[in-house]
RNA sequence: GCGGCCGUAGCUCAGUCGGUUAGAGCACCUGGUUGUGGUCCAGGGGGUCGGGGGUUCGAGUCCCCUCGGUCGCCCCA
């Protein structure tokens, strides 16, 4: 096997589903990982990181050889180990948390931004390496002491997720007309078909087909399930099971008689929940929705998806409850809750919606446009230009000069503003100077009027210059 | 992995029936020589027309392959 390499006059691209990003897309990322890192450390979350890759085993433990094809994964030349470039958080967070579990005061609230990679064809809202959000809590002191508390103890942390996912929704600008939070229980959907008879590979047949069902409309749902049996009656409690919770502020209570009695114990969390997320002002953004089931099969509880109203994007996150992922990678028993929200799906959404500010505003908003742009405005001032920048910037100011050989102020400061400085500080001749305020259109400048150095020119600008 | 559509300058696109040295706008660079901001004027750089092969006297244009983009399927952590 040949190593590629590269040939003259041949251009090289960017791998398939990847993106170069340039100042501008830059600063569009820095701007939601800042939307997501407040947002996080506002609620009390600490933020974490691991490898970019793990061992392979890692991501077929949990989900079987099969995921081996959504994954970039390798071997070191001459080595043994397979590694894979990390798809998810999840198991690596299992893992971290499963090797220091004892030592951890609960509940562990973390979360975490960085790269992913998945080995899938590129589409809308899908690349092969995106960044992602991720925010959990894991462990419970409570429940450590009394596993029965679970249904309890855990709505208390799910609730806390959601509403955190919920706070970053709001600071990127989206409502709750705008987006859905659509909430589910595995354990509801389990319980009501297994007292219908409808157990393991049936019932896992019957949930997936739930999940599809938008997708290959209402005969061909109905027509799959009487070929696999299901009485009517089961398909059409389901339903109203389905319809009986679409509004969170129909009580639960109100829906046993109608429904299934054995559901009582699984429903009781629900109405927690729900009031849990009234406290925490998130209830106006989420509804029930049983065909949310998420793909993964290692989801315990309660799941969710956030969708844009219009049902036009992917989904722009997703989470759910998997208690028993910490044990798996060889902690103690540890509940477990957490959502990821990618950039991908949020910008485009957010494009869709007109909410991705402009450039311009990123740049002011990130603190990335210049404090100051000095301008030299006679080669006798030139002298002054270099010592004046030093000093400014020592002062802690965003300083900016041109690198071109016109002396035209005009041109200059043409460039100053296309660099979107909040000041131009223009330097004469004899230590005289003169702060232009950029952000006023036609206004006089600030002049300094008696000669003096380089270091008392900046220290005069910078105390004309308010802070950002 | 499978299918539809699309590849001409950094971007958006013209380019006739296959016919000379491939064009425009925007962007970028320079200048408009003591000038105070997104206007204006002039000039400039930048393309082996995604790549390779074929048909032809001649290919940006027609055919095949390939790479890439995009949308969908599978999958979706």
């Amino acid at each position: 096997m040949t190593p590629p390499s590269p040939q003259p006059g041949r251009n090289h691209q960017a791998p398939r589903g990847t993106r170069d990003f340039y100042p501008i897309e830059m600063a569009r990322r820095l701007w939601l990982e800042d939307k997501w890192r407040r947002t996080a450390t506002r609620h009390g979350f600490d933020e974490i990181s691991g490898p970019t890759f793990e061992h392979l085993d890692l991501y077929t433990v949990k989900s079987g050889e099969g995921i081996v094809s959504e994954l970039f994964s390798f071997t070191r030349e001459g080595g043994e180990t397979a590694y894979a470039l990390r798809p998810e958080f999840t198991p690596t967070l299992a893992r971290m948390v499963a090797a220091k579990a004892n030592a951890l005061p609960k509940p562990i609230k973390w979360h975490s931004i960085g790269p992913y990679f998945r080995a899938e064809r590129p589409q809308r809202g899908r690349l092969r390496e995106f960044t992602q959000w991720n925010v959990d809590i894991i462990g419970n002191y409570a429940y450590e002491a009394d596993p029965q508390a679970l249904s309890q103890l855990g709505v208390e942390s799910d609730a806390e997720i959601i509403a955190c996912c919920i706070d970053a929704l709001r600071a990127f600008g989206l409502t709750s007309e705008m987006v859905r939070v659509r909430l589910s229980d595995r354990r509801v959907l389990d319980a009501f078909l297994s007292t219908h008879g409808v157990i393991d590979d049936q019932s896992a047949k019957v949930i997936s087909l739930l999940d599809a069902r938008a997708k290959i409309g209402e005969e061909d749902y109905k027509r799959a399930l009487s070929e696999m049996n299901i009485a009517p009656d089961v398909a059409l409690g389901i339903d109203r099971l389905i319809a009986a919770f679409v509004q969170p502020e129909i009580r639960p209570a109100g829906v046993y008689s109608s429904v299934d009695v054995a559901l009582q114990p699984y429903l009781d969390p629900l109405a927690v929940l729900w009031n849990h997320l009234r406290d925490l002002d998130a209830l106006e953004w989420c509804s029930m929705d049983f065909s949310i089931v998420r793909g993964l099969a290692y989801y315990t509880g309660t799941v969710f998806e956030v969708h844009e109203t219009g049902g036009k994007e992917r989904a722009i996150a997703g989470g759910g409850r998997y208690d028993n992922l910490v044990e798996l990678f060889g902690g103690p028993p540890t509940p477990a809750v957490g959502f990821a929200m990618g950039d991908v799906v949020i910008a485009l959404v957010l494009q869709d919606k007109g909410l991705m500010p402009s450039d311009d505003a990123i740049a002011r908003d990130m603190g990335l446009a210049p404090d100051v742009f000095v301008i030299a405005s006679e080669e006798a001032a030139d002298v002054l230009l270099r010592p004046v920048l030093a000093h400014l910037r020592r002062a802690g100011l965003h300083a900016r000069r041109s690198y071109k050989s016109t002396r035209n102020v005009g041109k200059l400061l043409g460039e100053a503003s296309k660099a979107n400085a909040r000041y131009a500080l223009i330097l004469k001749p004899d230590g005289q100077a003169e702060l232009k305020d950029m952000g006023v259109q036609g206004g006089e400048p600030r002049k300094l009027q008696s000669p003096s150095g380089a270091e008392a020119v900046a220290a005069w600008a910078a105390e004309h210059i308010p802070k950002a």
